[in-house]
DNA sequence: TCATCTGCATACGGCACCGTACAAAGCGGC
DNA sequence: GCCGCTTTGTACGGTGCCGTATGCAGATGA
């Protein structure tokens, strides 16, 4: 059935699956053709090759995680800690956006390509937090080590397999939150 | 000239830098073999298959991070701040296990065997860091949510892409390690 | 020096994937 | 209802890798 074809979104965002769930060596054309239902034929239609997806996706993922997460962090408003609150759930509760993120981390580490287009959003994000604690917080040099802090705990939880006991993660996370959002 | 043949250490040590460099879709037995000046001919007398080399890897990594490195710390001596900073340069400055500490943490996240191993690896290293921080910090809800902290930003440090501006990463770690190993 | 044994090179079949070529199947315009 | 265009199915050659089988070279012990 020629009329519709599969667009190239499609493509995209089963990539986007793909990487989330087993790295960028899991996003294989002939692998994302079987899930869309198809074969690869169209897929040469859409890109040029592999590495042009790979190419489309970032570019999605990076608007989607700056553009969109800002958009919706300004609109919704409200204090400064309610805004770093909101604006880290957004990107790191997010269901669909939280194992790109992190998958497109590891990714960086072995790619310098890769590597350039995450620091062009992690600088952005660390631009709202500078804003956000430096509404609260007066030495600059705080400034930077809280906003450092609150992003490695965002993004080093994920990666921290380890219990805590009695306590769950969330807990903890919470108090951790209070000591990085709370005057000294 | 069969006599010495290629040890199933230098297949693991090999795999550990593949496994650094480009994560567990990078260990294969060919390539490895071609590193090591050998053809992959030898390498099935010394492991069954590639599984049993990456679990070989995991139980070297293992072991080198954990006992190795908390024996060191405790014949190093100090007090607890100069361990806690002695037990992460040890492991998150190590040219060596840095790379595969990290690798080791994204492949955890789509291998759960993986992440079972990282759970007992973190599990002591948090246990240690609850001591330390724990001799000089009263509240025990406060020692966990420091101790969380401190390996999110160890961990977290290495996959955040964003500058600081004039500041260089190092002076702004230092200033959040001062605000974590400080009283309040 | 010779028999033997060991570790490796080589070659093989199989599989999964990339990218290309071509044919076929539906849809829009006429 | 036919035509051409677009999009996909299918088939193909090529590559890189896994795991196995076999033969060979060199070290070892008598």
């Amino acid at each position: 059935m020629p009329a519709t074809r599969t667009s190239r979104e499609q493509w995209v965002e089963q990539g986007l699956q793909a990487l989330a769930a087993g790295g960028p060596d899991a996003v294989r054309v002939e692998v994302l053709a079987k899930a869309l239902g198809v074969t690869k034929g169209g897929f040469y239609g859409a890109f040029a090759d592999r590495d042009a997806l790979l190419g489309a996706m970032l570019d999605a993922w990076e608007r989607e995680s700056t553009d969109e997460v800002l958009e919706r962090v300004e609109r919704a408003g409200g204090d400064a800690p309610a805004r770093i609150r909101r604006a880290g759930a957004l990107t790191f509760s997010s269901e669909r956006l939280l194992p790109i993120d992190l998958a497109v981390r590891a990714w960086a580490r072995r790619d310098p390509a890769v590597a350039e287009r995450l620091r062009r959003v992690d600088d952005r994000r660390m631009q709202l937090l500078r804003q956000l604690i430096g509404s609260f917080c007066a030495d600059p040099d705080e400034v930077e080590a809280r906003s450092l802090l609150a992003f490695c705990l965002a993004i080093g939880e994920h990666f921290l397999a380890a219990g805590h006991g009695d306590r769950t993660r969330a807990d903890v996370l919470a108090r951790a939150g209070d000591l990085l959002f709370d005057g000294p």
